[in-house]
DNA sequence: TGCGGTTACTTGCGATATGCAAGTGATCGT
DNA sequence: ACGATCACTTGCATATCGCAAGTAACCGCA
């Protein structure tokens, strides 16, 4: 486990992984205005490094040759489980805006949402299966906007 | 999850978190030893940070005051799952130098696994779960010493 | 009561990683 | 042919890491 960790002990590795998997970003594009805010270096470079771990491939797209596609192979897939106890403990003990509905939902049916994940990957079904709760963009407070610190 | 990865973002926090969950290390000199080479500013400043997230908790021994021991939360034992997961994924993918009887074992029985890490949390039990696989002192190559690349 | 040893840390400092802003080159639509 | 888009680089300031050495409180023993 100290391998894996040194490939996701840092603070984007497994967000990005993440992003792919239950926000269905692609493209460098998409992580860029994810609203994450992950600098354009250091996204290329974890992008390479994921890659490089047989994690996520690279795949050109034919119909525009700009564009870059980036996909969870199987070994990225079987992160998974890790992603949703994570997400589950952040829930339950770190006040990420995510409703307990959802939570206690997704926590009584590991397994149904695990299957669900994986069945939308096999299908290159990219619509997201959770929006973003956190930090931003949430529901009841009124400003929304121009959250800095932390 | 954002948040959860502010805190476990790095490669320390979470090997901190295992070790005294499933090796039962409590004490500064336990991390130092443990072999996973670890600095002392960096295991001191984690330990801090780990505190002030109200994942452990330090508790000065009355018998010999020099010695703190920290143990985990509550919150901090709620991660057992997360690091279950972590360490199946790192198990199938990764080549640690664990057994895959014991991976597979642990994988059919997850609530068993975690009951039991439970019990010896409460119970205050600290003799390891696990051993050290990984890494070093691997049973079957020769040298065992004197492997510092990576 | 003094003294060496133990425990849990700091401190200093060079090396490495991070984050911002700006730039580059290939490709696309028109 | 030209401006826009996409996927990155590059330069540079700042933050973090990691090693080695040092320190302060405390213990056991003479």
């Amino acid at each position: 486990m100290s391998i894996s960790l040194e490939i996701f002990g840092d603070r984007w590795s497994l967000l990005v992984v993440r992003d792919m998997m239950v926000r269905g970003l692609a493209t460098f594009k998409d992580f860029q205005e994810s609203g994450e805010d992950i600098a354009t270096n250091i996204l290329a470079d974890r992008l390479e490094r994921l890659t490089d771990a047989g994690i996520v491939t690279r795949e050109s797209e034919v119909s525009d040759r700009r564009r870059v596609n980036y996909r969870l192979t199987e070994k990225g897939m079987d992160l998974a489980p890790v992603l949703l106890e994570l997400l589950i403990w952040g829930a339950r003990h770190e006040a990420t805006g995510a409703p307990c509905a959802v939570i206690d939902q997704m926590e009584q049916n590991r397994a149904a949402v695990l299957d669900e994940t994986r069945r939308r990957w096999e299908v290159r079904d990219r619509t997201p299966i959770l929006p973003r709760f956190d930090e931003a963009a949430r529901p009841r407070n009124a400003t929304g906007r121009a959250r800095r610190s932390h």
